[in-house]
DNA sequence: TAAAAATACTCCATAGGTATTTTAT
DNA sequence: ATAAAATACCTATGGAGTATTTTTA
């Protein structure tokens, strides 16, 4: 059976061209170094040196074998080091679920921090539901996903990162528009755009307990799935919408938004991932979050 | 030190997911499977496998240790394969020289058969006068040589694989033109176009006593390095030429070959290589020559 | 004749075996 | 209770050392 060994002891030979010396720089003697050539000629079935008693030199199926054992064992090098960056988590691919909201507050930013810290980690990015990525992350297509909780599954770690109030999106037009501030009960009697619930669960039904305490219940004419789809729906006058403050960064035309009076619930992202996940990419992704908020 | 054997064993439990299994596959007892495994990742500095007593995983880091140990052992296989067939003349490379009229006689059959019979070895070919050949033997510059006999050097082989006869090339419009034959002493008085005798020496000298002979000396006109120019010359009425039977091939436009009456000294092509040289591709070569001639 | 590889043998390090323990399910 | 890996200890193969011979430049 070939061993590295087999591989080394021959290198040392054919650089040295010399049996006594390649055994010096092995720290070995001279008799079963040539003994160990002669089994790896035995192994290989070709003569590696034309030898004389007086000299030695390669054959040509020697010199070929030669580049291809440094090969080798530079190959196995390179997989010892790779292994170890992956096993710090330096290196290595990782998958990233999202709801759309989190791409306008804190996802850029955790992104930027991540990639700087680990360049040679390939991101994977997927917009996706809050329920989709905890069916993702069952099924292990993400390793972690930014969420809108509450999360069921006891299986999976939910952490908060973020929050961030709910204000109300209405037409440029509205007769509310030159007001400063709005109070929930002036919303009674208005349209409601709002995403569907088997989507997000968590911000719908913040949504609607806000409006019940209140003293009203939300006359909705209308459910979008995308956060832009809901602003387009605003702006065209169709109704009004209460959204997460971080949504005003799009600066959709044709929408204001206003502050409520009222304390209004937070509006959470959450971190999710697997509880037994033991992946020291996933660690050192968890590492930069906690460290930005 | 690592050694191909923890390669292969950490294939083996990789793919079992069981050292129990892996262990049996490999004919040996799970304890010393579980040593080496152990010893394996303190080598690399990294764990392979997730462990719990019940169960075994692999990593991260271990699933890509795990491609790069196939690609390794892979690899070792493939450099074995490559460097039987070199030891067995069936891969590599060749490099042949040849004087341009080989061009026209032994060589394309010979590099055909070659090509044929071992598809695998890539032919250099260099146009080269004999000396020139005889000097890049020498230098390792090339494998084979296709020559014009003599050879002086004693640490080259020389064999001679074919013989022609030497022809006389006429100008179209020469008064000889209409006969069928021509005897040497009819071209006392013509001028000559001849190699130059510091390229092919052979060839020359052969040429000259050939004339004295017939009792006269030539009247050298010109010289010329290719045989394309010596023709070339012919067919300009620069002269006539004594050349090896093979170059009628060249159909040049203008020019008539008449043989001679005199029983003609033969021009030799022979092949020469070193001596001591044992590479099994030039063996295969020679062996192929020989079948051929 | 001298330098270098091969041969013959001896020894011991360690790969591998056996018996047992530990641990998670 | 059981399956499976780890631990402890033992055995023996074969890699490495020492002394010597062979070979050729």
């Amino acid at each position: 059976m070939i061993e590295l060994r087999h591989l080394r002891y021959f290198i040392a030979v054919a650089e040295e061209l010399h049996f006594g010396r390649a055994a010096e720089r092995l720290h070995m003697a001279q008799p079963p170094l040539s003994q160990q050539i002669r089994h790896l000629e035995e192994q290989v079935g070709f003569q590696l040196f034309q030898r004389t008693k007086r000299k030695v030199e390669l054959t040509e199926a020697g010199q070929i074998f030669l580049t291809e054992s440094y090969k080798i064992l530079r190959q196995l090098e390179q997989a010892i080091q790779t292994g170890r960056q992956v096993s710090r988590g330096e290196a290595g691919q990782l998958v990233v679920g999202f709801v759309s909201s989190a791409a306008y507050n804190v996802l850029p930013e955790i992104l930027r921090a991540f990639r700087a810290h680990l360049p040679q980690v390939k991101l994977e990015l997927h917009e996706l539901t809050t329920d989709q990525q905890v069916r993702w992350l069952q099924e292990n297509r993400i390793d972690i996903g930014f969420v809108r909780p509450p999360l069921e599954d006891a299986a999976l770690n939910c952490q908060i990162i973020f929050q961030e109030t709910l204000v109300v999106a209405l037409p440029e037009t509205h007769r509310f528009g030159d007001r400063p501030t709005l109070s929930l009960t002036d919303l009674a009697n208005e349209n409601f755009i709002i995403f569907p619930r088997t989507l997000a669960p968590g911000l719908y039904d913040q949504i609607i307990s806000l409006c019940q305490q209140a003293g009203f219940s939300p006359n909705v004419v209308q459910e979008a799935i995308q956060m832009q789809t809901i602003l387009s729906l605003v702006a065209a006058e169709m109704g009004v919408a209460i959204v997460p403050l971080s949504l005003q960064k799009l600066q959709r035309l044709g929408v204001v938004y206003k502050s409520l009076q009222e304390k209004t619930p937070q509006a959470a992202i959450a971190l999710t991932w697997h509880k037994q996940d033991t992946s020291p990419i996933v660690q050192q992704f968890l590492s930069v979050c906690q460290s930005l908020f």
